[in-house]
RNA sequence: GGGCAGGUACCCAAGUGGCCAAAGGGGACUGACUGUAAAUCAGUUGGCAUACGCCUUCGGAGGUUCGAAUCCUCCCCUGCCCA
C-alpha cells in the first residue's frame, strides 16, 4: 500500500481506540530505539478483512518510521480458538490446516505490512518444548478470579454455557508469546484488551519491562454489526475489486464517517466537512460512498480497477444494465428444459422448490423479461441472459 | 456417584399426544420504493410434485398408540446443586 507518510501525531490519535499506557508509549517512541511491534494471529480462519486492515495499517505506518513489526503465528493458540466469540469451543484444527492457514493469512498480511521488516515467529518455538512444569509456572501466575473478570469468560459462566479449561488457558498463552519476543507494544482491536493487559502483567511478573497496549477500534461489518465471517458481513482483502467496491455501497449510511476514518488516511478536515455535510444534507450520502468505495478499492487493487470497480457499479445499479462479465453455462440446445431445472443446474437456486418461490415472487427473467410461469419451459437455441434477483445473472449459450 | 434442568429447522427460541413442516425473533432471499447493493414497507424461507398430495426433520436407538417434537425405556451431550 502506497501512501505519503503520515506523522507520529496522526498515527497516534486517528482511529485509535486505546493506548495503555500513552505516555509510556510516547517516551519509548522518542527514545530512538527499534521498537518491537507485536501482533499475533491464530490460524484458524485465515482471510482477512478490512476490520483487520485498520491495526495493519498502524502497523505499517510505525513500520516506515523505523521499527520491527513481529507477527506471532499462533499455532497453538489456534487450535484452542479465541473465546472473545460467544461460541463455545472451537473444532481443533489439523497441523496441515493451521500451516496452510497461516501461509494464506500472511500473503494478505503482507499486502499491507512490509515483509522485509517483520519478523515471524511462530508459537510453537518455545510451546513445543514446553513441560507441565513450564506449564504450572504459567498458570500459577493468574487467580480464576483475574480471568473472570474477562467479560466473555464472565458471561458465559454466567449463562451456564460450557466453558473448558483450555479455553480459560488461552491468555495466558497469548501473554507469554509477549514474554518471548520480548514485545514493546501489543497491537490489537479493543476485544483483545484484556488479553493484551495480560500480557504486559506477565512481562512484569517475570523481570521484563511491560509492554504497552495499542488498541484499535472494531470496524462494523456491512450491516453495522461487528465485522465477521459469522455474519457474512465483510469485506476481505482478497475480494475482487467489483465485489469490494459493492460492498463497501452496501454499508448503512450511518457507518460512513466511522469507515473513513478507520480505513482511509484522509485528513481529518476533510472527513469532518463530509459529516457536516452529510448533516446538514447538503450531500447524498450516496456520492460519499462511493468515494469511499473508491478508496479502499484502490488500496488493495490500484486507482485504474477502482475506476472499473465504479463503472461497472453505475451500468448495473444505476443504469441497470448487463455487466460486462457474466458466467457462462453451456444449455443443451435441442431440448426445451424445464426453467425451473435450469435455474438448478446453473446453481442459481438450490432445489426446486426454491427456484419455484423465486419465480412465483417475481424474480426470475429471461433477457429482461420477467418470467411468472413456474412451468415456463426453455429451449436455448442462441444466448439468453438468465437474471435473478438484481444482481445474479447467467448467460445460457447453446451446447450439446 | 446422586438429584434437578435442558438438547427443536441456518442461529436464538416457542410448542408437552392429532389443528405441527412446527409460533416468534434474527439472518438470508424476492418484490415495491429509491439519484445507493443505504433506509423503509411487503412477501418468501425442508424436499419432491402443474396440482390432490407424498416424503424427510424436533440429541441417538428402541417401544407404547389408530396417531409422537410431545408419553415410556436405555444411551450420548450440556449446565446447575449435592458428594
Amino acid at each position: 500500500m502506497s501512501q505519503k507518510r503520515p506523522d507520529l501525531e496522526h498515527i497516534l490519535t486517528r482511529g485509535v481506540a486505546e493506548i495503555i499506557v500513552e505516555e509510556e508509549f510516547r517516551e519509548k517512541l522518542a527514545s530512538g530505539r527499534k521498537l518491537r511491534l507485536k501482533l499475533g494471529f491464530d490460524p484458524s480462519r485465515p482471510d482477512l478483512h478490512i476490520g483487520h486492515g485498520v491495526v495493519l495499517r498502524k502497523l505499517r505506518q510505525l513500520q516506515d518510521l523505523g521499527h520491527q513489526v513481529v507477527l506471532v503465528v499462533g499455532d497453538w493458540t489456534g487450535q484452542i480458538g479465541d473465546p472473545s466469540g460467544r461460541d463455545e469451543t472451537r473444532t481443533l484444527l489439523t497441523p496441515e490446516e493451521v500451516k496452510a492457514n497461516a501461509q494464506t493469512y500472511m500473503e494478505q498480511f503482507f499486502m499491507i505490512v512490509d515483509q522485509e521488516g517483520t519478523e515471524v515467529r511462530w508459537q510453537s518455538e518455545w510451546y513445543e518444548g514446553f513441560t507441565l512444569a513450564d506449564v504450572f509456572n504459567l498458570a500459577s501466575r493468574f487467580t480464576l478470579g483475574q480471568l473472570m473478570a474477562h467479560e466473555t469468560f464472565r458471561k458465559r459462566y454466567e449463562e451456564g454455557l460450557p466453558l473448558t479449561i483450555m479455553e480459560l488457558m488461552y491468555p495466558l498463552l497469548q501473554a507469554y508469546d509477549s514474554v518471548a519476543i520480548e514485545a514493546d507494544v501489543e497491537f490489537g482491536g479493543t476485544d483483545q484488551k484484556f488479553n493484551n493487559l495480560a500480557g504486559r502483567e506477565l512481562q512484569k511478573m517475570m523481570g521484563q519491562p511491560p509492554q504497552d497496549v495499542f488498541l484499535v477500534p472494531l470496524l462494523p461489518g456491512t450491516d453495522g454489526r461487528k465485522m465477521g465471517k459469522t455474519f457474512d458481513n465483510t469485506i476481505n482483502f482478497v475480494d475482487p475489486p467489483d465485489k469490494m467496491y459493492g460492498k463497501v455501497m452496501s454499508i448503512t449510511d450511518e457507518m460512513l464517517i466511522t469507515y473513513f476514518t478507520l480505513t482511509t488516511d484522509l485528513p481529518d478536515g476533510e472527513i469532518e466537512e463530509m459529516s457536516r455535510a452529510l448533516e446538514e444534507g447538503t450531500v447524498n450520502p450516496r456520492d460519499l460512498k462511493m468515494r469511499l468505495g473508491r478508496e479502499i478499492v484502490t488500496q488493495f487493487h490500484g486507482a485504474q480497477a477502482a475506476q472499473e470497480a465504479e463503472r461497472e457499479f453505475i451500468r448495473i445499479f444505476r443504469e441497470r444494465e448487463l455487466p460486462s462479465k457474466i458466467v457462462s453455462h453451456s444449455i443443451d440446445a435441442l431440448l426445451a428444459k424445464r426453467l425451473v431445472d435450469v435455474l438448478v443446474d446453473v446453481g442459481l437456486a438450490t432445489s426446486k422448490s426454491e427456484a419455484r418461490r423465486l419465480i412465483q415472487q417475481g424474480g426470475v427473467r429471461l433477457d429482461g423479461e420477467r418470467i411468472e410461469d413456474v412451468n415456463h419451459m426453455v429451449t436455448v437455441e442462441r444466448e439468453i441472459i438468465l437474471q435473478v434477483g438484481k444482481r445474479r445473472f447467467v448467460r445460457l449459450v447453446p451446447g450439446k
